[in-house]
DNA sequence: CATCAGGCGAGAC
DNA sequence: GTCTCGCCTGAT
């Protein structure tokens, strides 16, 4: 068990923020614990008033954890940035000051982002949820609460398309069988995406089917921490005519677009 | 009953 | 290149 302090962090937030599908708050009610499963792991998390509990080892926190959560980056420098003739904008910060932008698994996020189009996030979950239970790895922790993994390409390859239909997938069911028989062929090399600057692993993830914009800049941000990626989904893009109709001020803002875009999303998700 | 949810692909032009 | 249209499914 590790326990930290530290500002601008809230698991609570994180979860609601519809960033990862795989982070559900667990039963207790009026309590923040979280249970995660990602990176081939199942961890849980609480939090109280000052302080963030990780179950698991020292060892497994430095070396995992730290870096999932993005525990280095200063989130406060981030806020200070905000223009402060910008009232909504310092109000959808302030609002949801515990976001921060995770580091999750490429292959993981494809499928998860491609199964988000035209979809809501309950829904998404229990899609995802589906998926796995049916093609992911079953594992057991030591204190023996049992998990499935993210099934992998070579086995989403093999789905046929009844069986994926049968995930409640949809029309999304194609996408997911030919992304993975794609990166399978090694016609899209995940390992090169992840080593590429923001426009090419774009470019280069919208090779996939049932991969477009919005969904491709959706795993630049999330899964390569590419913090310049801006996803326009329809939610933000009512915010940006109502709030920026002259154009927002991406200049301002570089490097640290992306981060500002979840600051406002789950401020009109939980607001509007 | 219609509309919409964190869009995308295919086809028309 | 830009535009339109159809699409699984469940919630409202």
């Amino acid at each position: 068990m590790v326990v930290i302090t530290k500002d601008y962090f809230s698991i609570r937030q994180i979860c609601e923020s519809g960033q990862c599908f795989r982070l559900e708050k667990l039963g207790e009610e009026g309590v923040d614990r979280y249970g995660l499963t990602a990176l081939g792991r199942y961890l849980e998390i609480g939090q109280t008033q000052n302080e963030i509990q990780f179950d698991c080892p020292e060892e497994e926190f430095k070396q995992v954890w730290r870096s999932y959560f993005d525990l280095d980056e200063d989130y406060g420098k981030i806020m200070g940035l905000i223009d402060e003739r910008d009232a909504y904008l310092l109000e959808a910060a302030a609002f949801g000051r515990g976001i921060r932008i995770l580091r999750q698994d490429l292959w993981e996020i494809i499928i998860s982002f491609i199964i988000s189009q035209q979809n809501n996030i309950k829904r998404i979950r229990k899609c995802i949820g589906l998926l796995c239970q049916k093609y992911g790895e079953k594992k057991v922790t030591e204190r023996g609460i049992s998990y499935y993994d993210f099934p992998s390409p070579q086995v989403l390859a093999l789905a046929s398309l009844e069986d994926l239909y049968a995930c409640n997938l949809g029309y999304r069911s194609r996408y997911i069988r030919e992304t993975a028989l794609s990166v399978l062929r090694g016609e899209v090399d995940l390992a090169r995406v992840s080593t590429m600057d923001y426009q090419a692993a774009k470019e280069e993830l919208m090779k996939l089917c049932g991969v477009g914009t919005k969904v491709a800049e959706c795993i630049c941000l999330f899964a390569l921490h590419q913090t310049d990626a801006f996803p326009i989904d329809t939610h933000i893009n009512k915010v940006l005519a109502r709030q920026y109709p002259d154009g927002f001020p991406f200049g301002r803002y570089k490097g640290y677009a992306g981060t500002i875009q979840q600051y406002i999303f789950y401020y009109d998700l939980k607001n509007f």
